[in-house]
DNA sequence: CTATGGCTTTGAGCGCGCGCGAACGCAAAC
DNA sequence: GTTTGCGTTCGCGCGCGCTCAAAGCCATAG
């Protein structure tokens, strides 16, 4: 896939700045248009990373994955649900370790729902902020656009004059 | 300052989800509040970074920073506009490597100033992009704490039988 | 029936980007 | 005097994943 991934199929979904409807957000996590039961390959290109960060996340008690009679990994719905979950919030900036908690949260069964939904508000808000943070980075790199002479003064009366950068 | 650095004073400038204006760009990049000449100190505090990390990227050629009678780093106010701006342009995800390149092409003069608009206008880019994919995630995230059951599903209704996740 | 290529497996180790820590000295300030 | 803050250098560390090596199984091609 890799031309074609989540991440991919989600933006053009969105375009460009299009709000996002529930729909949408459903459309999103709609996998059934997946096969069943996926090779390493197939998952790996569903979500855009590599056969060997699959076997990783695996490695790091993320996931467990069953096997054929040849040792080959076999993806069953559960897991592909599972790592496409995990690699949302990896790409969204959520570190190893608090996957990892949060997994044996999962596993530890329904009395840490309240932790989880915790940790999950928390990662809103730090999304949050950091969409913040690049929402004016944004602004400011259009802003020096604009007014571009080289400087990074604020006063564009004074670029011709400013120090370059 | 560290809790009153400038990206902190940014975002209470513009709120939590507030346009943004022209004005408010101004005053993100005014720095006339600041003192002329500045210590290490008072510039790893301003921009939220460490002393350390000031020497390295002047070591990392960046910046070129004056000194004291006793050696001590003094920056003046256009070594205090360009680490502005190259925190910005870090916190906004430019590899130092392009922050370098960047710098090199400033060096250069006004010959490259197309280049340098070339990399603005890329890295305008990703930032975009880069904020579309958040914007993604916060929605999926906010999906799943709205629909919370545990599970990765996308059917709601079926949460209670879905595997836990 | 080989064989050639292409996928998979495991394990250990490497690499990158980015900065931090530790150790040490010197000048100033309390 | 001793605490503080800055200087330099060398090396380390972290997060995250990739690379490399050695080997097994499958399919298609000669």
């Amino acid at each position: 896939m890799a031309t074609d991934d989540l991440m991919t199929r989600a933006l053009a979904l969105v375009g460009d700045d299009g709000p996002l409807s529930v729909e949408v957000i459903r459309r999103l996590t709609d996998l059934a248009d997946v096969p069943e039961p996926m090779t390493i390959a197939e998952v790996a290109d569903l979500l855009d990373i590599t056969p060997h960060t699959l076997r990783y996340y695996e490695r790091a008690g993320l996931v467990e994955v069953a096997r054929d009679r040849y040792g080959h990994r076999v993806y069953d719905a559960e897991a592909v649900r599972r790592l496409v979950f995990l690699t949302r919030m990896r790409l969204s900036g959520m570190p190893m370790r608090d996957l990892q908690h949060y997994i044996s949260l999962v596993d530890a069964g329904q009395d840490t729902v309240p932790e989880r939904l915790d940790m999950l508000l928390e990662h809103r808000d730090i999304i949050r902020r950091r969409i913040r943070e690049l929402t004016l980075s944004l602004a400011a790199t259009e802003y020096k656009i604009a007014t571009y002479g080289g400087s990074t003064g604020p006063d564009a009366a004074a670029l011709d004059t400013a120090t370059e950068l």
